[in-house]
DNA sequence: TCTAGGTCCTGAGAGC
DNA sequence: TGCTCTCAGGACCTAG
């Protein structure tokens, strides 16, 4: 599931395709999926320049001249570049096509994608985006900000997955990070010590610019706009790896449900 | 106000 | 072989 280094890897595929062409109209096939009615859009973006592609948390920014239209690829969303006499398949499920003859289109199994619309000068004041929290490279993301967060009922794990507190962390680099902290994913928030954040914060700035590196995981469906996979599911010390001996003790890799999600963690290194 | 759980959705895999 | 059931999960909504 693409969380912020696949999205990343995303956004930066879609800036060497589509950048700098010109809106030319835009079918939604399965209605729910968009928060804006369709005509809305065309009339909207109808003649504008995609003058760039950005991201907040998970979500992609496509920057048509003073509108946003914000994507959200949820659990499986994926994109392709085809020519306007491409044939829709049964998973895409809408396209938007531009002046030079080629159309994007979205492609996602389950559906859960998202599609809307802001003003740009609103855009970052108005929900969804307003709502996230600081990127992990943000400087405000600092252990204070994070022991504030952490005083909770809550288990560290749900917190993590909290886009409010930090905003692109999903299931599988939450695992990641709490085993390379050391931190028992169950664990309540509120007892996190100073030093424990530290780490926390540390782990996940670390883990999270080694997977944009590699252009992140492809675990499950996801691979970027161009079909490459990325490489750093081969980077994953616990998450998908149940049975499996911990890299540090080799203790066998435990699953267990937190926070309503398949978790991934070693009982001997993670407290 | 905070938290947990239900909902959306489809394909894969297990079990019979 | 074919059917049914369960599971996977991000974000939003609702109930307690």
């Amino acid at each position: 599931m693409p969380e912020l280094p696949e999205v990343e890897t995303v956004r930066r595929s879609l800036n060497r395709l589509v950048r700098g062409k010109r809106f030319e109209s835009l079918c939604v096939f399965y209605p729910p999926m968009s928060r804006v009615p369709e005509a809305l859009l065309q009339k909207t973006l109808k003649h504008k320049t995609l003058e760039d592609i950005s991201r907040r948390g998970k979500t992609l920014l496509f920057a048509f001249e003073d509108e946003r239209l914000l994507v959200h690829l949820r659990m499986e969303g994926k994109f392709h570049l085809r020519t306007l006499a491409h044939e829709r398949t049964k998973h895409e499920h809408w396209m938007m096509a531009f002046t030079d003859d080629t159309a994007l289109w979205y492609h996602d199994v389950r559906k859960f994608g998202t599609l809307d619309l802001r003003r740009a000068d609103t855009v970052f004041e108005t929900q969804p985006l307003s709502r996230l929290g600081p990127e992990p490279d943000d400087p405000s993301l600092d252990v204070d900000y994070l022991r504030r967060r952490m005083r909770s009922e809550r288990t560290v794990k749900a917190v993590l997955l909290d886009q409010s507190v930090i905003a692109g962390i999903g299931n599988i680099y939450a695992d990641e990070i709490l085993f390379c902290a050391g931190i028992d994913p169950n664990r309540p928030a509120k007892r996190l010590k100073r030093t424990q954040c530290e780490k926390l914060l540390a782990c996940t700035r670390d883990i999270l610019k080694e997977a944009v590196a590699l252009g992140g995981a492809s675990v499950h469906t996801y691979r970027d706009t161009l079909g490459i996979d990325g490489r750093f599911q081969t980077r994953l010390k616990v998450h998908l790896r149940a049975g499996k001996p911990c890299p540090v003790c080799h203790e066998a890799i435990e699953k267990i449900r937190v926070a309503g999600r398949g978790t991934y963690r070693c009982r001997r290194c993670q407290h």
